[in-house]
DNA sequence: GCGACCTTATCAGGCAACCTGACTATGCGT
DNA sequence: ACGCATAGTCAGGTTGCCTGATAAGGTCGC
């Protein structure tokens, strides 16, 4: 440990390279970018009352329905945060909580009609947005963007990434 | 099966395929992941009292000085924010605000030889970060990584990313 | 079957990192 | 020299999170 933070430390006496933008930086501002034009989509459609919050209940709330734990959990937020965004969905006709068949403690969070076309809507045009970029930079390119980013992910946070862990249920033909 | 397999994927095309982590999620995570890791460095060197709001200061500010306003602008975000975060770096020691001898409405905002130390330490540790990015998932995927995030950030926010357009003035030699 | 303990969700309050709007001092074009 | 633009600051607000405390409901040992 003290000889990684002296191997820096020197490293930074040979170079402090401000010539070069840090990895961080240009992600974000290519996450930014996404967001933006994300936005700018969503405003065509009729969900314009969605906002960048809510996002993380739309990405992992799927069919069956799923407790405000487990998806503060997922999203990695505390359930307070979530709680209040789920009632914000519940009062924009997102979202509807069912009390738990088999917990009276517990309620099922699920998306309404409306909700599960906001988030295939949602999930389409992120996908457009990377055939965009695809299109832009390369699609070799972009697929090895994903790629990486998905190994660091995996290899960073896990538990933030369960789509790539567990695969999709096959779908209903 | 196969045509099952297909008409899964079709499906997914057309309606957004939930089984996908969306891009910009991932790269969120992966800048999170380099975040944490830079703090943890960060705590091993005399620089703990930074904070991750104040990048923005160092990251742009270089030998001369600037100004507020254009501190600002390059930061993308507005003088205020900017003052307040300029004013606590102050306190901190890192920074000095001068009168501009050229107009005297404008102070010059210049990092102190602490500054310069720190602003120097902080670009090595990201540096030494994505060199063990590199270890870990292989030189030339995170080469290409940055190179596409790079042409990604030119193409959509230019003026964000000033080092990629004016590379450094060659130092006084 | 009952008390100790763990969950589930919620209420209340707080804080950091931004923002908008209004203002002063200074500079600049005609 | 007058009107307008620009540099920085003061005051106050919003958003997106957080911690702490609490009520209602489950679970387990004995």
């Amino acid at each position: 440990m003290d000889k990684k933070i002296a191997a820096a430390q020197e490293l930074a006496l040979v170079h402090g390279d401000p010539s070069q933008v840090t990895l961080p930086a240009l992600m974000d501002l290519a996450v930014d970018a996404m967001y933006v034009d994300f936005r700018k989509l969503l405003e065509e459609t009729p969900y314009t009352d969605v906002r960048p919050t809510h996002g993380c209940v739309f990405r992992f709330v799927h069919g069956e329905g799923m407790r405000l734990t487990e998806l503060a959990t997922k999203a990695g937020l505390t359930k307070q945060s979530v709680g209040e965004i789920v009632d914000e969905l519940t009062g924009l006709g997102y979202i509807e909580r069912l009390p738990d068949p088999t917990d009276k403690r517990a309620k099922l969070i699920r998306l309404t009609a409306k909700g599960l076309d906001a988030q295939r809507i949602g999930f389409a045009l992120f996908d457009q947005l990377e055939k965009e970029w695809a299109e832009a930079f390369g699609a070799d390119r972009i697929a090895a963007l994903r790629a990486t980013l998905e190994d660091i992910a995996l290899a960073k946070s896990p538990d933030a990434v369960p789509e790539l862990i567990h695969p999709e249920p096959a779908p209903v033909a």
